[in-house]
DNA sequence: CTGAAAGCGCTAACAA
DNA sequence: TTGTTAGCGCTTTCAG
């Protein structure tokens, strides 16, 4: 079953016959050896297939390279961000460990793990970490929330303006033609207060009344919301999340209530879910892409000491009009 | 933003007074200090926030402790497995990294960057990587597949038993009345072939005619195939997975088919979503925990060189009933 | 029970 | 352009 140990960088050195410094040169790929060389320790090195030890290298270079994400697996649109910081870190030549929280695995010690291997930066996508620990952490080296606000002062956040999005969708109800538009928050969920806030407002400068009802997170507790809404349906709903419309959408489609004709419903994250060729949600889009764009150049910039102009990056949501809104009645 | 150097095995020997190498044996928990000095190192250790750098560890360490995961991120049945992993791995004292397969990062670029780490061994729960590569993979280090067969003969494989869990599900729907039962397969996802040939021979043992309509492993997938069944629906369906069977279920609700009370659906998976409270999803479960539990204690009796007697271990699936199965009419 | 010393595979100064 | 030489922080013999 097991082999022999994998080829080292010596190993490569004595076959080509140079010194193990060059080859380290050459499968960087930094100036410092000639070409004819270049070409000749690159070949012998797929010829051995070899691959660098990363903990080795980690463990010698001066900067580590190293991108630390905490993620919940269950999370449609983390899985999204996760996919384009995947990408983003590998164009700027970073690697990216992921490190997940799960109900016996707390962010707490998702980012232990990340501490122990030295990341160079940390970006959190998972829940939301308490304060006085997560000022501490910044201090350990740069932080990086990801989708939500964040009280502490020392870490960089990047996000999506989520008042901005409410009202987006609040607006396009309202153009529609709805007037009773009920929200169904996420409790205490991230980016929860200031979704309500912002359907709030909106509704308020359309002068019409709020009506907030308990959701969560995830489909059970949407699925909840429409039961509760059940006795008095508004004309459309505004939900926290997408995995929220699903359970929404489905409990109303099985009690009768057609949507978009009776209700209309909008999500919000534009997860893959809401894409869904049978489902068609529209939502409000985060573009996970982007914003995991924008975090991996975030943490670049703290590491390489470039200047920052601001801590947080708010990006504008916008909708994504698909098949669940229409005119009321 | 960024502070010192965080401390090392040297700091904590300074500052008790003793050797880095005590020190070494203290934090690692192995015999060979005496209890005064023991609890001396470690009261000093964690007064300096001390935390063992698992670069220098892995680098250092005989053997690597460190488990490789690969997964794909948008699959709840993944996200379970890979959350028992964590614990059984934890169980045993070893650590768990895991690498995710995406749009844009296949298998194999998953695998690599574990191998990389050096990893002690590979869990592979994500997409299926092709034969020759496997074992050659498994002439590395030790392989174990998770929740699929394997042709490779080089390679662990903890599964459940495919034709029994479509077998169960067959038997039930029978049990209850049903004749027309249709199956809407997974393709050539992972065990899509086994689920197939389970059903026609669970069909067949019950002189039933087999309906197999193409799928996939998406709630997309289950979608399309509840279109194609339309025109002339079964009385009950078996679908490929739990996230097959909520597309279908969605597209049946919606034109008005009632489940269970025009069709009955089974899943297969038994995921977070089946048990979603409005979904009460009936299916075949495959108790992920377990799945992930038993990979792991494999996983380390290789390492450990203990003798193993099967090199497949096949869990027997059973039958979860929940509110989308009933008598046919 | 404790300490000294030799690596693990690599990077990064520095010489040649 | 190339080779030499120190480490990185830890584990692990092997002496004391």
């Amino acid at each position: 079953m097991n082999a022999s140990r994998p080829p080292t960088l010596e190993d490569v050195a004595a076959r080509a016959g140079v010194s193990r410094a060059l080859v380290s040169i050459v499968v960087r790929g930094v100036p410092g050896a000639s070409e004819p060389t270049r070409q000749r320790v690159l070949e012998v090195a797929d010829e051995l297939g070899y691959r660098p030890d990363s903990r080795a290298r980690l463990l010698a270079g001066r900067r580590s390279r190293l991108l630390g994400v905490t993620l919940a697996l269950d999370h449609p649109f983390h899985a999204d961000l996760a996919e384009g910081l995947y990408s983003a870190a590998e164009r700027h030549g970073y690697e990216v460990v992921l490190s997940a929280v799960t109900r016996d695995r707390n962010s707490r010690r998702a980012i232990d793990t990340l501490l122990d291997y030295r990341c160079a930066a940390a970006l959190l996508i998972g829940p939301p970490v308490r304060e006085p620990w997560l000022s501490a952490l910044a201090e350990r080296l740069p932080v990086i929330v990801l989708g939500q606000r964040s009280r502490s002062r020392a870490v960089d956040v990047i996000r999506t303006a989520d008042e901005a999005g409410m009202r987006l969708a609040v607006d396009h109800l309202v153009a529609l033609g709805h007037g009773e538009i009920a929200h169904v928050d996420g409790a205490r969920g991230p980016g929860a207060a200031a979704r309500r806030g912002g359907y709030r407002s909106a509704m308020r400068r359309h002068d019409l009344t709020p009506r907030v009802v308990a959701g969560g997170p995830a489909e059970e507790d949407g699925a909840a919301a429409a039961r509760a809404l059940h006795t008095a349906p508004p004309t459309a709903v505004l939900t926290y999340n997408d995995r929220c419309a699903v359970g929404l959408l489905d409990v109303f489609v099985r009690s009768g209530i057609a949507v978009p004709g009776t209700v209309s419903v909008v999500g919000y994250d534009d997860s893959q879910v809401a894409r869904l060729p049978y489902l068609r949600l529209t939502t409000v889009s985060q573009d996970a892409a982007q914003l995991a764009t924008l975090a991996v150049r975030r943490a670049v910039a703290r590491l390489e000491h470039e200047p920052v102009s601001e801590r947080e990056l708010v990006l504008t949501p916008h909708l994504v009009v698909r098949g669940t809104t229409a005119p009321p009645r």
